[in-house]
DNA sequence: TTGCTTGTGAAAAACCGGTGAACCGGACCC
DNA sequence: GGGTCCGGTTCACCGGTTTTTCACAAGCAA
C-alpha cells in the first residue's frame, strides 16, 4: 500500500557486464539500485532500508558464507539472493539453509533475475505486513496508520477511510506538492477520469475536520493548476481558551473564511 | 499450524523415479507430505493446511498457469514452487509473476528441492510463530488458548472454534485496528471472497456471547469501511453535567456532523 | 474581461455493516 | 434410512454512512 512500484535494492557484484545489462533492466523498471563492490558493514545496509540484496559470493572469498549468515540473521526484513557461477548442490544447499532465499546460476536472464527478486520482496512483504509503521507527528496534528486515524491532542477528528489515506499521502509527502493525478492514482488506486473532482471534495472535508479540531494551523495549502502540499503553518494570533470554544461553534458558519490561501508556486 | 518442526507439503507431479527419491528423503526429515495426481479444488489445498506446494506445471497442461494463478491468490500464505524440466526464460517469469516463489528445474536434487522449500516457508514460520500459550486476560474476560474458550469470571461463555480464534485474534492485536481481510486470511487461512459476510455474522455471535456473560462492557468496536479493534470498555459511563450542555452546543453547531457515531475511538 | 481552476453545499448514488433467517453438510442418534 | 443437532455459510433487508456527482460561486492567470 506505501510503495507500490519500486524495489530497493543492493548488488554486490564485480562482473560489470551483468551489471550494466542489469543495470539498464532496473532503470527501466524504476527500482532504486546500487552497486558494492564487496562486504559493508551490517549497520550500512541497514541504513540503506533495502528490500533486497543480490550477492555473487565468489566475490567475497571464503568469508562469504560468515557473512550471508551475518546480513540474514541481523536483517529479517531483507530478502537475499545469491547469484553466482559454477555452484555445487552442497554450496546451494548451504546458502540457502544458511539464511538465502534464492539462489540463482550464473548465466541468467536479468528479467528472470528481477522476477525472483520481486518473488523473495512480495513473500516478505506478507510475512512482515504489519508493525513496520510508527505514527507520524506534525505540528498539533498525531497521524496513527495503525489506527487508520489522525488525532489532536489525543483525540480522534473523525476521519473517513479514504479521508485518512488522503491526509497520509500528503503528510508523507511533507513539503512536497502532490498533483491530482498521482494523488488520485495512488489513494484510489486507479487513473483519475477526467474532470473527476474527487480529490478536491476530500481535500474540503479533510480542511473542515482538522480545522473544527487544530484552529490555529492551516495544513493543507492549494497549487493552482496543480496540486495540493502538507506543509503544518501556524495561523493567526494565539486565541483564549474561552473565545476558542466560540471560534469552534462559528467554524462552520463562516462560509467565507481565508482559510483556503492558495499558495503561488514561487513560494516554496 | 502448530508444527514445530516438519513441514506440510503437498506434491503435484506423476515423475515416480524423482517422486519416490524425493518421498524417501521427506520421510526421513519428518515432514507431512501427500503426492496429488493433478488439479486439485482450491478448497481442498485449503483444508489440508499446507505450509507448501510443489507443482510441476506441465502435468496440469495448459490450465497450469491459471491454477497457479488462482492457487497464489487465493492462499496467500502457501508457499508455491514450481518444479518441472524444459522451461524458457519466459516460463519461469511468467510462473513467478503469477505468485510462485520458486522456479527448480529438474532434474534437481531432493535436497536442494527441500531447502529450497525451506527457504520459502521460513519466513512465514517465523512470522507466525506465536508461542504466547499463557491465558489472556482483558476487563472481566479470560481467554485460555489451551482450552479454546473464554471465560467471565471463571464460566465459560461457550464458544464455537471460529468465534475463539476470532476473539484471539482481535485481542491479541488489543487497540489496533484489523482490516476485514486480514482478519479473513488469520482465522479462516485464505483470500476472503469479495462480498463475504462471515466475518461481520461472526462478529455479531461473538458481540452477543460477550454481552450475554459480561454486560457492562463493550470489548468488539467497528471501524466503518476497515475492520475491527478489541478494546473493552466499560458501558454506562456518567456524563458530568457541565460537559454535557457542551456536547449539547456542540451537537448544535455541528448539526450534521460528519463524525462516525459507529466509531468510538480513544488514544491511549 | 475571458477562460480555466478550485471551493462549496447539497442531492444522488453507492456502499457498508447489523440483523434475522434460511440453508448446507457433517456428526450423532434413533 | 430418517431425524436432529450443531457449527458454519449465504442471503435479503434495512438503516445509516460514505463517496460521487453536479451546479454554481469564487479565485486565479492571461
Amino acid at each position: 500500500m506505501t510503495n507500490q512500484a519500486g524495489i530497493r535494492l543492493a548488488v554486490i557484484d564485480t562482473d560489470s557486464s551483468f551489471l550494466t545489462v542489469l543495470g539498464k533492466r532496473l532503470e527501466g523498471a524504476g527500482w532504486e539500485h546500487r552497486v558494492l563492490a564487496g562486504s559493508v558493514p551490517i549497520d550500512e545496509l541497514v541504513a540503506m532500508k533495502l528490500n533486497a540484496l543480490l550477492v555473487d559470493i565468489s566475490v567475497l572469498g571464503p568469508e562469504g558464507w560468515e557473512f550471508l549468515e551475518r546480513v540474514c540473521g541481523a536483517i529479517p526484513g531483507l530478502g537475499v539472493l545469491v547469484c553466482t557461477s559454477q555452484s555445487t548442490v552442497a554450496q546451494r544447499v548451504r546458502g540457502l539453509r544458511l539464511g538465502a532465499d534464492d539462489w540463482i546460476g550464473k548465466p541468467s536472464h536479468p528479467e528472470e533475475v528481477m522476477a525472483r527478486i520481486e518473488a523473495v520482496v512480495r513473500r516478505r512483504k506478507r510475512a512482515t505486513a504489519r508493525e513496520d509503521v510508527g505514527p507520524l507527528v506534525s505540528a498539533e496534528l498525531e497521524i496513527r496508520p495503525d489506527q487508520y486515524q489522525a488525532f489532536v491532542s489525543g483525540q480522534s477528528i473523525g476521519l473517513t477511510r479514504r479521508e485518512f489515506e488522503l491526509l497520509q499521502l500528503l503528510a508523507e509527502a511533507h513539503g512536497q506538492v502532490i498533483e491530482r493525478e498521482q494523488i488520485y492514482q495512488k489513494v484510489w488506486g486507479y487513473a483519475m477520469a477526467h474532470g473527476d473532482r474527487s480529490v478536491d471534495v476530500f481535500v474540503r472535508k479533510l480542511r473542515q475536520k482538522l480545522q473544527r479540531h487544530s484552529a490555529n494551523w492551516r495544513y493543507i495549502h492549494t497549487h493552482f493548476g496543480i496540486g495540493y502540499r502538507f506543509d503544518p503553518e501556524q495561523v493567526g494570533t494565539v486565541v483564549e481558551p474561552e473565545l476558542r470554544v466560540v471560534e469552534e461553534q462559528l467554524a462552520e458558519a463562516e462560509a467565507l473564511s481565508e482559510e483556503s490561501v492558495a499558495v503561488d508556486l514561487r513560494s516554496r
